[in-house]
DNA sequence: AGCAATTTAATTGTATACAATACTCTGGAA
DNA sequence: TTCCAGAGTATTGTATACAATTAAATTGCT
């Protein structure tokens, strides 16, 4: 074994990423109480409101996310009367999510919720830019060095 | 209903970070597939190396996590070997979280490791700490707004 | 000492995430 | 037409997260 390095919790960048991303979402819910939304199901309804009617698969590739996570949450969003499933006549294998009419009635108001909440984030249009690119940059990485299975199974392949 | 601007899911850094948040936990467990550590099992396992033995409350103020979530978490780990949960003898309210001679053992192999992982996203220092430190801005931003309440429970206590 | 308030973990219940599997449907090849 | 590989969704199982509650121990106050 090479001497190594310690590697310290607060150095770690995935560490700042995983608190923020946490934090986020922990305050768009509570912006978002009124409504009864929860973070990923408030990003779900973003993704509807720009472009429904979408198959699973579809919203799942916007959010990053499979059926595993999307079924349960679209049938709470069902449930809760912001969404419709419905089995598509054309290819039975599908599954179309389509806005109700009180979601498309609500969505002005939660633009207008999360305008507010952003404004007091107190950050300007470039320092949110910035940080967007940066965050593009690293995660094209992160894809990069998955696809090409450069992280081996065992501890001794990567020298 | 004032004129409002749409919220497009592309444009809003919550969601970049929040997927940047999950590709690094896929990738990092990945990465420790060979220790069998999940992400948050490994950034206990972080902080244990640092600092260890620790109470549960001391490990969730380091991690931002509480017992709901740590207890079964470090369950998992003294089943896996990594560390012991001792009822304190002079505060018998509290669970001292020990490492195990495996996991002093094993320390420095997960250090490499991770140094390689590291290497590969191929970030400067300098990308590092300038992203660090914006997302300390960002997240104390967020901490201001929830704890002053400026999040309030219906939709136009808001102006 | 006696007891209420606080502290600490564990538990319960709900909601993600995601790998792996199952199931149904579709489109094409033989 | 029949068969089958692949697509799309749902289900299962495991592991987080976190709010709310419970239970036990300790502290502080009288």
């Amino acid at each position: 074994m090479p001497k190594v390095s310690p590697v310290l919790l607060d150095e770690q960048l995935c560490f700042s990423i995983y608190s923020a991303s946490k934090k986020f979402n922990h305050f768009y819910q509570s912006a978002l109480a009124p409504f009864g939304l929860t973070y990923p199901q408030y990003i779900a309804m973003l993704v509807l409101w720009e472009d429904a009617p979408l198959t699973v698969h579809q919203l799942g590739d916007r959010l990053e996310l499979d059926s595993g996570t999307l079924t349960p949450l679209l049938k709470r969003l069902e449930k809760q009367g912001w969404v419709t499933r419905v089995r598509s006549r054309t290819d039975e294998r599908q599954v179309l999510i389509h806005l109700t009419d009180m979601a498309t009635t609500k969505r002005d108001e939660v633009y207008q919720r999360i305008g507010q909440c952003q404004t007091l984030l107190g950050m300007t249009n470039k320092e949110i830019d910035s940080m967007m690119t940066e965050l593009v940059t690293v995660k094209e990485q992160l894809d990069n060095v998955s696809n090409q299975r450069l992280i081996p199974k065992k501890v001794d392949d990567l020298v």
